[in-house]
DNA sequence: GTTGAGCGTT
């Protein structure tokens, strides 16, 4: 009879895309008459802000796998929407997995990761308690998915790296460019073997007040322990949770996180040659740097010769400044100043 | 070449 006829419909990943550089002002009937001629669509949605612009980009489902495919076969690069800086993305929607992972991924840019343990329960507590377990949960879901062995051995080698050293200085290549979901600069790193700070290229690289300190202090941290220095206990989601964000932060060690108010430098006058990993080295004797970022030009893949260092305390950018700035580098001095507040000069 | 890019996942 009909009602055992009832065919379950595709699951919906295997047949939902997403469609990114659209032009803001596109409709969804726009996206929907570039997207009939493919197949019957089932839901068109254009991603808007909270304020309903449009964010260019939108989920177009379809009744069947091969017809999305059929639209991402002809309209993938096809041609590139006004207003859109480049050509129009059809891809499948990500997985629930993948989600996860991007959301770790800003949940770490947000939270910082300063001092996990100094979060606040106070006036939010019970929201933000529940907001934490909740990603606790996604989070140990994902563990075993975030992270690859060879990354967390990665991790690992870059804890190890002792401060100046040759290789590290010069050898090291730039971030490669994007492409793959390495994290920058630590995936084909070799582990530097010389030990020897040695002046290059007339830069000498002598941190002011190592003093005797083992260098593992300084390295081991970006505010991360590994672990919280006493109960090797259990597994309550709230440290399964921040577990979850160290591992993420060892991972991906110059993720854009920017520091307090005060704790972030501008660096101008780099040499060419230093990467994120160089700028990192430079400024970690100063305290916990956070991230350190060098902009590199995105045709050439070249480094433009400033750079952002984020340290999660005033003092240690100040004593960076102190230290750093006016630091000559061949012919050059180094700038080393507070970085300008994103909001300055905005007139009132 | 002078201050945190881009690509945006309900």
């Amino acid at each position: 009879p009909d009602s055992k006829r009832v065919i379950k419909p595709a699951a919906s990943w295997s047949r939902k895309l997403f469609v990114g550089m659209l032009g803001k002002q596109q409709s969804e009937d726009d996206v929907r008459r570039l997207f009939e001629p493919f197949g019957q669509i089932e839901e068109c949605t254009i991603l808007r802000g909270p304020d309903g612009a449009s964010k260019g980009c939108a989920f177009v489902k379809y009744g069947s796998h091969a017809e999305a495919q059929a639209a991402i076969n002809s309209l993938h690069g096809s041609q590139t929407m006004p207003g859109a800086s480049s050509s129009l993305v059809v891809k499948f929607a990500d997985t629930d997995k993948e989600r996860t992972l991007r959301r770790m991924h800003q949940m770490a840019g947000q939270l910082g990761i300063f001092n996990p343990m100094t979060i606040q329960f106070g006036a939010y507590g019970a929201y933000t308690q529940a907001i934490m377990q909740q990603q606790a949960a996604l989070m140990a879901a994902a563990q075993g998915t975030c992270l690859n062995p060879m990354a967390a051995i990665a991790a690992a080698q870059m804890q190890q790296m002792a401060a100046f050293n040759v290789s590290g200085l010069v050898a090291a290549p730039l971030t490669p460019s994007s492409g793959t979901s390495t994290p920058p600069g630590i995936s084909t790193a070799p582990v530097p073997s010389i030990a020897t700070p040695i002046g290059v290229n007339g830069f000498s690289p002598l941190p002011p007040q190592t003093n005797g300190q083992p260098a593992s202090e300084t390295i081991y941290t970006n505010g991360i322990h590994p672990y919280p220095a006493q109960s090797p206990t259990v597994a309550d989601p709230l440290q399964q949770a921040y577990a979850g964000m160290q591992h993420y932060a060892a991972a991906y060690p110059t993720a854009y996180r920017e520091g307090p108010e005060g704790c972030n430098l501008f660096i101008y006058h780099l040499p060419q040659e230093f990467g994120d990993a160089e700028l990192t080295q430079m400024f970690l004797p100063f305290g916990n740097v956070i991230s350190a970022k060098v902009f590199v030009d995105r045709a050439t893949n070249q480094s433009k010769c400033f750079g952002f260092v984020s340290f999660d305390n005033p003092t240690s950018a100040q004593a960076a400044i102190q230290a750093m700035n006016g630091f000559q580098i061949g012919m050059k001095r180094l700038k080393v100043q507070l970085k300008r507040p994103k909001d300055a000069n905005r007139p009132y």
